[in-house]
DNA sequence: CTTAAGTACTGCAACGTTGTAACGTGCAAA
DNA sequence: TTTGCACGTTACAACGTTGCAGTACTTAAG
């Protein structure tokens, strides 16, 4: 039973649009008045009802974030980013697992409307790029697409980045470059880019890939960069001298296999990931990685989210596509002990 | 302009109040009326406005999460693991970051209402037991606290686990034992628990703990468990032969520390941890810890929170409280390796 | 043949809010 | 003085839904 505007009204002894006026800052309302009205706001404690407001024809404050997985560390820690940068503008976020299936992708984008939800920031793991629009919600995506999708988009350059992290490796003497987590199916975009990149980098130290040294993986954690990294081992008479894992979680798999294997990282392996997560700067050995900047990714997905809301931005505007800058961390699991 | 109750009713030639009774499977409809009906609903595309059914008086299908961060693994889990349990209930989570603030709690506890939300599951860090309930929205609370707590409850066993924890370390013949991530506020109770519990176990083993070896931390992140790690090996003369660190990330972070310092895990010193994140199962050396079933943590908490919800369970029945079993997993960490 | 109970459906009011239009004021400009 | 205007305030309607009370008709019971 809490208080509305009605009470509000009938203890301060003026009409309830006066109080509403208050509420809103609304500039005309005598001083006097003012103070009697938030003199009854606070003696009974009155918050708005947002149902009503919504009702009425606001928005909700609250947008649908949709991941692969929470337990993704690379998704957790850009989660969280999120849910604080949209703090500031008092919107708080709701969160969707897709498992990284298109199928649940599509349901979500689709009946996320049966929620009151202003918007909605997909990282799409296979959804079709036009299927996106059809929720009809305003929806900006996150990770390396096709740069002329159908929404507002902020993702950093998978390919170029794939290939300073190969480069990195190149750079240390390795040649014998192996790359876990190529695509198991043609949707998986991200996974695409980033051998595009690898690729592209060892064509352009003249260098052959080895087929056998590209490993489809079929998930991303821990435990795919174990068995991948087990599998290669298995198949190949000679390992090779470096790896670059498409992301940490992989990486941290592989080294895991290589550690049992009796293989020194660096020594006989080096392994570079890509991703950035904060496990990375922990672990023996600590991981070089590729790290995007994810509090600008979080930071710049609020913000178009923001502006398509706001109407800063008409609806007609073209989607437009942010690249976020990456950095190469280069640590013991390329470098060696640095002391 | 999504259709409304209204355009079906004119569509279909009955009154909105049919339309209503249909939608919500009312029994004494007609079938004909029910078929006409429906037929514009499908025709239309028909789907109810959810803000309206609230502010008449429904429930959302959104419930709050409470943790203090993403980025922390253990609630990342949780947080991936709950919104799964939610799911088959129809149920979206929206979650909140506490940061592990007190004030921060009490503001989201209390400002929750302001969204449409059902109920609310609440990891507080701080957050004084009696005001847990000034929220007025059903809750149930993840962690360990007091059992006779405000609100329905779930949790493990705080104290027997890290007894359990210390014991295993006792048993493999190490009694120089330090702890690290005792509490620097009275207030954080689930530290303050595990602590006790490494005491008794200690006492039980009639061994004195040397308040040196004992050390506080502000936050439960691996940077936090490096730099105790670090203040206690500068602070000692010499060495423990064994910590248990009350959170995984704290242990990782430790376990770097010595690898910095050349101590071997678990050789010089053996390392406990407690969460059993998934990143203990691929680090090296595999982390030792005390592993909460998380699974069965975040189905309690929905369940209970439907009872209260659905009514199932008068709000005059007096909170309830779920003890979750933990394990033990022994790996390398305190083991060595295995082969 | 009346009465009661049940079925099929409808209209109205209410949930709490805000936009719009309107109403008096009082004061400055005509 | 009159006009005009800005100010302070208010009544009313609407947002889309559902509970309640009611109407009209049908069937069963007394």
């Amino acid at each position: 039973m809490p208080a509305r505007l009605k009470d509000v009204a009938s203890r301060a002894g003026v009409s309830i649009k006066t109080v509403s006026n208050v509420v809103n800052g609304y500039v005309h309302v005598a001083p006097e008045t003012r103070a009697k009205v938030q003199a009854a706001i606070d003696a009974l404690g009155y918050v708005p009802n947002p149902t009503a407001r919504r009702l009425r024809g606001g928005g909700t404050g609250v947008i649908a974030l949709a991941v692969p997985e929470l337990r993704s560390p690379y998704f957790a820690e850009l989660a969280g980013l999120i849910v604080r940068a949209a703090e500031p503008r008092g919107w708080t976020v709701l969160i969707e697992q897709t498992d990284g299936r298109a199928e649940r992708e599509r349901d979500l984008v689709s009946g996320l409307r049966r929620h009151s939800i202003d918007g909605l920031i997909l990282s799409p793991a296979g959804l079709d790029a036009t299927e996106v629009l059809t929720g009809g919600l305003p929806t900006v995506l996150l990770g390396e697409r096709m740069w002329d999708g159908p929404a507002d988009h902020v993702a950093v350059d998978g390919a170029a980045a794939a290939a300073d992290a190969t480069r990195h490796l190149l750079r240390l003497g390795r040649w014998r470059i192996a790359a876990i987590g190529a695509p198991d199916r043609p949707t998986a975009v991200t996974r695409t880019q980033r051998l595009a990149g690898f690729r592209a980098a060892m064509a352009g130290s003249g260098l052959a890939v080895d087929p056998r040294l590209v490993v489809p993986v079929s998930g991303m954690h821990r435990a795919d960069g174990a068995a991948a990294m087990a599998r290669l081992l298995d198949q190949v008479e000679q390992p090779p001298d470096a790896i670059f894992c498409f992301t940490d979680p992989l990486a941290l798999g592989a080294i895991r296999t290589c550690a049992d294997r009796g293989l020194d990282v660096p020594g006989d392996v080096a392994v570079i990931g890509f991703d950035g997560i904060e496990e990375g700067r922990y672990s023996t050995p600590s991981l070089s990685t590729i790290a995007p900047n994810t509090g600008r990714i979080a930071q710049f997905a609020v913000d178009l989210l923001a502006e398509r809301l706001g109407g800063g931005v008409s609806a007609a505007v073209p989607p437009r596509a942010i690249c976020v800058e990456h950095r190469l961390l280069a640590r013991e699991s390329t470098l060696g002990r640095l002391r």
